[in-house]
RNA sequence: GCCCCCGUGGCGGAAUUGGUAGACGCGCCUGACUCAAAAUCAGGUUUCCUCACGGAAGUGUUGGUUCGAGUCCGACCGGGGGCACCA
């Protein structure tokens, strides 16, 4: 339905948005309205939407995310707080790769004319932002302190580099942290990630593993569903490293070792029928040199990798290797040994004993290959389980198992890590499901890892005095690889070290990193010679309410919260979180488009027509219309909001993003909806506009006594107040909206009267204006203006309400027969309890009710309800 | 498979946290203005019965707790999200 825009560039305008939009955008700027500075004596706020990707151009999940974040600063600051409000760019990153192979521009340029863009687009939707404070992370002087802090943590302990087996995306030629890995393919490709052996940068998060899940209680103004993924995401598990002597059945006389394990059962220790260790398991590794059936077991194993839908429909499969395990509690007992797919290397030792009684997948694994199936664990209330036919996982007493016998799963647990521990062959332990964040990437666009490879002193950093290591600008996209690795020159340097001839890094850092700490800079964005001044860092930070999308629970929030933590580490911070508060905003969706052979369409190219059908405007053929999904390129439903601001207003939009839809939730675009939403703004400017005629100047003096409709106009005002503050502290401003409905239709109806109405009048109107201030600022600036004030809105204080006005001298009292509703009293409010019985017993369609029968019993809730019980 | 969240008119959603279900907006219907339309304004709009007055039912289904349940508890159905060979 295009209606909507036709009218709007057809209809005379009373209110031009546009010039209005711009004449106050220019105000603030001019006036540095937004500008923040630290200021001791007043109590600070630091408000933070999370900083986009420069892609090109804004979409509307940012023009949501900005205006919340827009009205909640807007709001703290005409509460009196000293407002951060700042803006900036996660600059780096593989769609700038991707335009230069594609467009032949480099990344550089490519960034900075988007940043030029959206700068421009984000001015549009006038947000109180202070952009004195602008940052990009691709500029040398954002990531050369990333680059020094990488160096201290390094020194720390807290970076390392290892071999590992990781997750290789194929197609943008790069490794991925786990985290970027869903559902076994590339977070941005989609791709099936493949696994290679490579020698990659880690960062020690699991240094913080058991802090960063405990301290997540303490986060109260978290939503409860990032904190649970969070915790579940780090998966601690209680268990027991128990080590187990393996001996040869070879012949080969070669000593072993102890093979040791991990497991959060070992109170099943008794049920043990056998070994499995994971293919990567570096004793697979050995016996499999002179083993080709094991190496092709291995290659298998390492095909299937780790992709869902495989791993999901994969067997169990197992190779016997040629050795067996002593049970460290049953002298003399051995189990076979196996090498199995279904073990990973990566979490606990690589290794596990099976108990198929009381283990799903060790109970595949044993009736596969014939393995005894022995019961520990028996239903408390004694009845008989077949554990030949199923594994039984619940809790119970344990049984055929020596001294555990008798006990429940969990004091065995704790008795038998204590007897392991005792003899010396196992010990209770912590188990997280976390691992260290592995941050090379073998891309072009991102920060250059500080570091130095020389053949004789191994890695060196690189010298202080020497950052920022800085990318060079002379690089090649004609070929895919990394364009630093094939560089002519910029690899080549003396070692710092030796002065030997030595190769630097060519990898670049997880653009999350980036991320990890440009909230940090906001507090100081100009400051050369460090990060952050101590002072400046401790007076802001922490956000006090950080807000965007849910999809980054795990990665870019876990990572900050890492980051702070390293920082601590190196004694740059004392502090051990970055987000106080967080808001976690829901997607904006949008009808899907498809032409009759099936291509999609954009919400432009298709009209609704008469009898409800839709069509394409090209050709009028049918047009199937889809459900609404998350704006996407891919299937067309975007709407720009360029354009919404330019046909309808930032305002508008805004105002648009903040009704119906609570915030959290999706919100479905519709036109008819952003139509309204213009309808409204004309309404209100005409209400205001017309009302101001006649009112008593600004300052007029307060009547000594007001009439009963100017009373009721206050009351409505000082009502309006108390909700929308209310409503804008607690994120629900679908419900502010719809209280701004109600008062505007309120404001409409009153009329001129006695000068007592007149006072009314206007104090609502001038409340009115300063509460539609934080959603809808250029129309309240404009109209504050209009009912003659000098100064800006934008430096007013909230209005505060007088308590004597938002309670009701009387109240509807509901009267209930047996729990329905009969009708309604009105009385004086707290009227006493038997004077309500006696008003309720009164009413008419009470006694029509009750029939003559005597009420058994009456229950009265002051001010709410009676309810009569016969 | 495990964990979490959500089911209220034609639609988006309210409901002071156990006390008048459907605020507010969209859409739709009727009327006014208009040659007509758009815009605007006034009124109506959960469903069923009734000319009306009024009455009955009603918050996914079902059972329970309670004077009283959209709200609390149990089971089920449906939708969404997270994790997933994690030992």
């Amino acid at each position: 339905m295009f209606f909507g825009i036709r009218s709007v560039s057809s209809t005379p305008q009373r209110y031009n948005f546009h010039e209005t939009e711009t004449k106050w955008q220019k105000v603030w700027e001019e006036r540095q309205t937004f500008k923040a500075a630290m200021d001791k004596a007043r109590p600070k706020y630091y408000v933070l939407e999370m900083f986009p990707y420069p892609s090109g151009r804004i979409h509307m999940g940012h023009v949501r995310n900005y205006t919340q974040g827009d009205v909640i600063a807007r709001y703290k600051r005409a509460r009196g707080f000293n407002v951060l409000h700042p803006m900036g760019w996660d600059a780096f990153g593989l769609p700038a790769e991707n335009a230069a192979m594609e467009k032949k521009v480099h990344p550089k340029k490519w960034t900075y004319e988007n940043i030029a863009t959206m700068k421009a687009q984000l001015k549009s939707m006038g947000l109180s932002l202070d952009w004195s404070r602008e940052l990009a992370t691709c500029d040398p002087t954002y990531y050369r302190h990333q680059q020094k802090m990488f160096l201290d943590f390094w020194k720390a302990g807290l970076a390392y580099r290892k071999e590992a087996w990781v997750n290789w995306d194929p197609v943008d030629n790069t490794v991925l942290a786990n985290e970027q890995v869903i559902e076994g393919k590339g977070w941005r490709t989609g791709a099936p990630v493949e696994r290679r052996k490579l020698t990659q940068w880690n960062l020690r998060i699991t240094h913080f593993a058991d802090e960063l899940l405990s301290r997540l209680d303490t986060l109260e103004r978290w939503p409860e569903k990032v904190r649970l993924m969070q915790a579940n995401w780090i998966g601690k598990s209680r268990g027991a490293r128990v080590f187990w002597q393996l001996a040869d059945t070879a012949g080969a006389k070669k000593d072993w070792g102890k093979l040791e394990i991990f497991t959060t059962r070992p109170d099943t220790l008794y049920g043990a029928s056998f070994m499995a260790l994971s293919a990567e398991h570096p004793v697979v590794a050995e016996l499999a040199a002179k083993d080709p059936g094991l190496q092709h077991f291995v290659a298998e194993c390492r095909k299937t990798g780790t992709a869902a839908a495989e791993v999901e429909t994969a067997e169990k499969q197992g190779y016997k290797l040629p050795l067996v395990a002593e049970h460290p509690l049953l002298p003399g007992k051995t189990v076979p040994v196996y090498a199995a797919n279904f073990v990973l290397m990566e979490y606990g030792t690589g290794a596990i004993f099976g108990c198929p009684g009381h283990d799903e997948r060790d109970h595949e694994f044993a009736t596969k290959y014939g393995l005894p199936i022995l019961q520990v664990v028996a239903p408390a209330d004694g009845s008989a389980v077949d554990i030949a036919a199923a594994p039984y996982i619940e809790d119970g007493v344990i049984v055929n198992s020596d001294f555990l016998d008798g006990l429940s799963v969990e004091d065995a647990k704790t008795k038998v890590i204590a007897r392991l521990e005792e003899m010396g062959v196992g010990k209770g332990t912590v188990q997280y499901r976390l691992r260290d964040w592995l941050v090379s990437r073998q891309r072009y666009w991102g920060c250059p890892i500080p570091a130095i490879h020389c053949e004789s002193c191994g890695v060196v950093p690189v010298p202080e005095k020497d950052l920022p290591v800085e990318l060079p600008d002379d690089v090649t996209f004609d070929r895919p690889g990394n364009p630093l690795d094939r560089h002519p020159t910029w690899k080549h340097v003396a070692c710092p070290s030796c002065g030997k001839p030595a190769r630097r890094e060519t990898d670049t850092f997880d653009t999350f990193i980036d991320s990890s700490w440009y909230f940090d800079r906001f507090t100081s964005p100009h400051l050369a010679t460090a990060p952050f001044d101590r002072e400046e860092n401790h007076y802001w930070m922490p956000v006090d309410q950080y807000i965007g999308g849910v999809e980054h629970a795990i990665l870019h929030l876990l990572y900050s919260r890492f980051w702070t933590r390293a920082m601590r580490e190196v004694q740059m911070t004392s502090r051990d979180e970055p987000f106080d508060g967080l808001f976690t905003q829901g997607m904006v969706c949008h009808e899907t488009y498809r032409a009759g052979d099936g291509t999609w369409l954009t919400p432009e190219e298709v009209e609704r027509v008469e009898g409800g059908r839709t069509i394409r405007l090209s050709d009028r053929s049918p047009v199937e219309v889809g459900r609404s999904e998350k704006m996407s390129k891919s299937k067309k439903n975007v709407v720009d909001p360029d354009q919404i601001i330019r046909d309808y207003g930032a305002d508008t939009a805004r105002w648009f993003m903040l009704s119906d839809s609570p915030p959290e939730r999706d919100l479905e675009w519709t036109e008819a909806g952003v139509t309204g939403a213009w309808r409204f703004q004309q309404r209100l400017h005409r209400i205001a506009t017309t009302a101001i005629d006649g009112l008593p100047p600004a300052g007029a003096a307060k009547p000594a006594t007001f009439s009963d409709a100017a009373t009721a106009l206050r009351r409505a005002a000082h009502k309006a107040i108390a909700g929308i503050s209310t409503d804008i502290e607690a994120f629900h401003f679908n419900k502010a909206v719809a209280r701004l409905y109600e008062f505007a239709n309120t404001l409409d109806q009153a009329k001129g009267g006695d000068e007592s109405a007149q006072w009314a009048l206007r104090e609502a109107l001038e409340i009115f204006v300063r509460l539609i201030g934080p959603m809808t600022p250029h129309l309240a600036e404009e109209l504050w203006a209009a009912l003659g004030h000098k100064s800006l809105l934008a430096d007013s204080p909230w209005p505060l309400p007088d308590d004597a006005l938002l309670v009701d001298d009387t109240v509807t009292v509901a009267v209930q027969l047996n729990g329905k509703l009969r009708g309604t009293v009105a009385l004086a409010k707290d009227t006493p309890k038997d004077q309500a019985e006696k008003a309720a017993l009164a009413l008419p369609e009470l006694v029509r009710g009750l029939d003559g029968k005597t009420p058994k019993r009456v229950i009265v809730v002051p001010n709410r309800i009676v309810n009569v019980v016969v």
